[in-house]
DNA sequence: TTACTTGCAAAGGCTTTGCATCGCC
DNA sequence: GGCGATGCAAAGCCTTTGCAAGTAA
């Protein structure tokens, strides 16, 4: 896989079935999912590997954690700016864009000094079909 | 304390001292940080009781649950709806008001007819004084 | 070959739970 | 006195780490 060659990592079978698990999810997944994911795929991947996977692969920022309040983390593949809408009724969780978070840092440095290098936002409600 | 009386909990020492320290912080802190601020007062309060705690203040709305990335929960007395930035160099977080979800609320609602309950809203990034 | 990856086993950090006792109202 | 709150001990989840063996390049 191009991805893997370019942060110059070794291409293991792990490696491209979890990419591409991440890939075809195109949703924040957790350590738990690409394990199980793995294992269909009749690999015998430990836990510790998938945690180490992961570790790579934010350190090339091939992919990126968030949270959503359920203590533990959820990975996606890196892209545009994005955020999530949550839906605590059936669990889906959709991507959304533009937060317009330009405006913020503008008004964030100038009032108080601080300088945003990056930013969590994600929102939690009901999703449309859940509310028939 | 009013809070506590209004909410139909027992007045008892630790919650006393808990919600003091709280309101004393204003800012988001960890079950460790209560606990220790438990026992400098002398209260031999075991861990758990500051979980179940936390989990009763929870439930009356008295403490709010946030995240920062760190693999654990911080809470925060009850308030306006307000987010933080989180300085990545010194650690410390500092609330900031008036996020301008209303408008996100109407857009997110049409374009996808999700109806948002609650959200949440960090930055990360380097505060006034780790810029010198 | 050789440095990077993985498996296995164990531990570590945060949080929850069962049960008997304690204490606020 | 009664029911909620607490202490103690143990366990549960998620994640990390040490070390030896395996493997991609």
């Amino acid at each position: 896989m191009q991805l893997l060659h370019d942060a110059h990592l070794k291409i293991t079978d792990a490696r491209k079935i979890a990419l591409h698990y991440l890939e075809k999810e195109a949703r924040p997944v957790d350590a738990e999912e690409i394990l199980e994911h793995l294992r269909k795929h009749k690999l015998a991947t430990d836990r510790a590997t998938v945690y180490r996977m992961i570790e790579t692969f934010l350190e090339k920022d091939i992919i990126n954690r968030f949270e959503f309040g359920e203590g533990k983390f959820r990975y996606e593949l890196s892209g545009s700016d994005h955020h999530h809408l949550v839906c605590e009724h059936c669990g889906r969780i959709e991507d959304i864009s533009d937060c317009g978070i330009e405006e913020w840092e503008k008004v964030v440095k100038k009032k108080k000094g601080f300088i945003i290098k990056h930013h969590s936002l994600e929102f939690f409600g009901m999703c449309r079909s859940c509310q028939r």
